[in-house]
DNA sequence: CTGAAAGCGCTTACAG
DNA sequence: CTGAAAGCGCTTACAG
């Protein structure tokens, strides 16, 4: 590997000014310039991004910390931050907190001791723990889809309140009266906000609201199954199942389908999260699909702000109620 | 942010002795080692990540390239890496190729300037970019799911043509005889090697090899779509689609849907990769499924012992034929 | 067991 | 426009 310094010789210059021909910081000669290109090219010279690092306390790497890459909402999520961090020549280390505190906080430390730029993350927990320390470390941060409360992060995030008030009021049009509900967990924002936001427009639209309808999960497939089977065995069992995310509905489907629950005839489902193949499955899954691509470009504009030093306001982004055949109306 | 000198001056020693005590390495008196960390504690002392690599030239950072996230395939296999490198100390800093090469090169680029420890790549075109230069650069390299014809890195894959020749007798065996594919690209090793195992397996069982009954997409959704729609078209239609991955066999069950096209009845459609609601669609799809967190975990595993100087033997991995109802065999 | 010194590969004021 | 020098925050031979 060659440095600055063989590049340098070669060009028959300082290890400064080739610095500043290379990087076209300061002034160069023009014919230096290309004197010092030429050098670096035949050298095959590739600068240690670590030493420039230190130099300059700018890594031009920030830290993404997602729940469970695994969930193909986090994995669009993922993708999109990606393309729009390439686009401000940042590179992306990322962690999987696998919905778990602990590890988040295991990867906060360890983009933090490697100087990242800044920091998005899909928030785990109550904000006690690592997440706090990297702000008043003074990392840029940005949240998506969640937020922490108490910790003063602008959040980018959909407007999941418009979309379970939508998904509600569709299930009670269909003369849907007893709503189960796959909650996610109460530690996520999201969990409490769609929970809160179902309860909300039940009351509003008249309909049951009793406790044992409420089956709490994790996000993740195997929770979908547990509960979807809990309020199957109710005495009263519920009209229609909706579920707070992807991998839950998913679960539940699964777990419907082994008790040879019809799903649309005996009992509905409806999701929160679309997936390509919702569309496929028989029947049809109903779902809330958020614009994940924008959730994504929004957090990098937002983190780019941050580092500017503004105190860019919360982006909350349109949902959109995907209307299909899971939870019983006319099919054909 | 508070230095080891900081922390050094608080416990009255001198930098190398704090140096010592913190990381264990050379040795330093019990007494002080307390002193020390206690210092550093008190401090909220986080060492430097970016000066250390620069001294130790080790980033413990591993770069991961892969084709496209957002296929379910490879975010199961971002996972299981980014697990097992967790148990090795390493930090991911991934990079999305998106089934290109110019990105792909891009990011190699990026992640060599970082000094990566290692690079785990599914690998993208003929091994003429980057790829080949961080091999002559010296830089442990594994490759994943792909190879790249002479590029002597290890490789861990699954037995692909296994699955495939195993996919075939069992259509054959349902009585297809023209058996329709869309391959992968063929610039992919998998692409490749899947469209001969095809080949030479329907040539075993005596079945039609048309040419217009092969059909190249790119693993990606939008390419089986079309390829579908062009094998339906056909003056003499296939049997049966065999799609070369998940993401083409998704779009070809969307297109067969919209055609209506009734999927299992009409026409078989088989994948390779297998998903978790593949089971679920109507008729499930019969799909070779791969051992894809084992994968992940040979990747790394592969990686380490490159690093420690050894030359790791290819790993080939089995997979699983999971035959259900798409390819018309007895429903009920 | 401990400290002074060198050095990893860069960038950047500061003189000239 | 250019070069000598300092320094980013560490680790690690080398003496003592």
């Amino acid at each position: 590997m060659s440095t600055i310094d063989d590049v340098a010789r070669r060009a028959g210059v300082s290890r400064a000014t080739a610095s500043r021909a290379l990087t076209g910081a300061g002034s160069a000669a023009p014919a230096t310039v290309t004197r010092v290109r030429d050098a670096a090219r035949e050298l095959g010279y590739r600068p240690n991004a670590v030493a420039r690092s230190l130099r300059t306390t700018r890594t031009s790497t920030i830290g993404l910390i997602v729940s469970d890459v695994r969930n193909p909402f986090f994995a669009e999520l993922v993708h999109g931050i990606e393309q729009a961090a390439e686009e401000c020549g940042w590179s992306l280390m990322v962690g999987n907190a696998d919905e778990s505190t602990e590890r988040q906080d295991g990867y906060v430390q360890t983009l933090l001791a490697h100087q990242v730029d800044g920091l998005i993350a899909t928030p785990q927990g109550d904000g006690s723990g690592a997440l706090s320390e990297a702000l008043a470390a003074g990392v840029p941060t940005v949240f998506v889809d969640r937020r922490v409360a108490g910790l003063d992060v602008p959040v980018v995030a959909s407007d999941g309140d418009a979309g379970v008030r939508a998904m509600v009021e569709h299930l009670a049009g269909l003369g849907h009266r007893r709503i189960g509900v796959i909650a996610g967990p109460q530690e996520a924002s999201t969990g409490r906000d769609r929970l809160r936001a179902v309860r909300a427009a039940l009351r509003r639209h008249g309909l049951a609201t009793d406790d044992e309808l409420v089956r709490f999960g994790d996000f993740q497939l195997d929770t979908g199954v547990r509960c979807a089977g809990e309020l199957v065995e109710l005495a009263d069992p519920p009209d229609v199942i909706f579920a707070a995310d992807n991998l839950m509905a998913l679960g539940a489907f699964q777990e419907l389908r082994r008790r040879g629950v019809r799903v649309g005839e005996d009992m509905g489902l409806a999701a929160f999260d679309d997936l390509d193949w919702f569309s496929l499955v028989d029947p049809p899954i109903t779902a809330v699909a958020q614009d994940t691509r924008a959730l994504g470009n929004e957090a990098v504009r937002l983190l780019r702000e941050v580092r500017e030093g503004g105190q860019p306001a919360d982006v909350t982004l349109p949902v959109d109620l995907r209307v299909r055949r899971s939870c019983g109306e006319g099919r054909r």
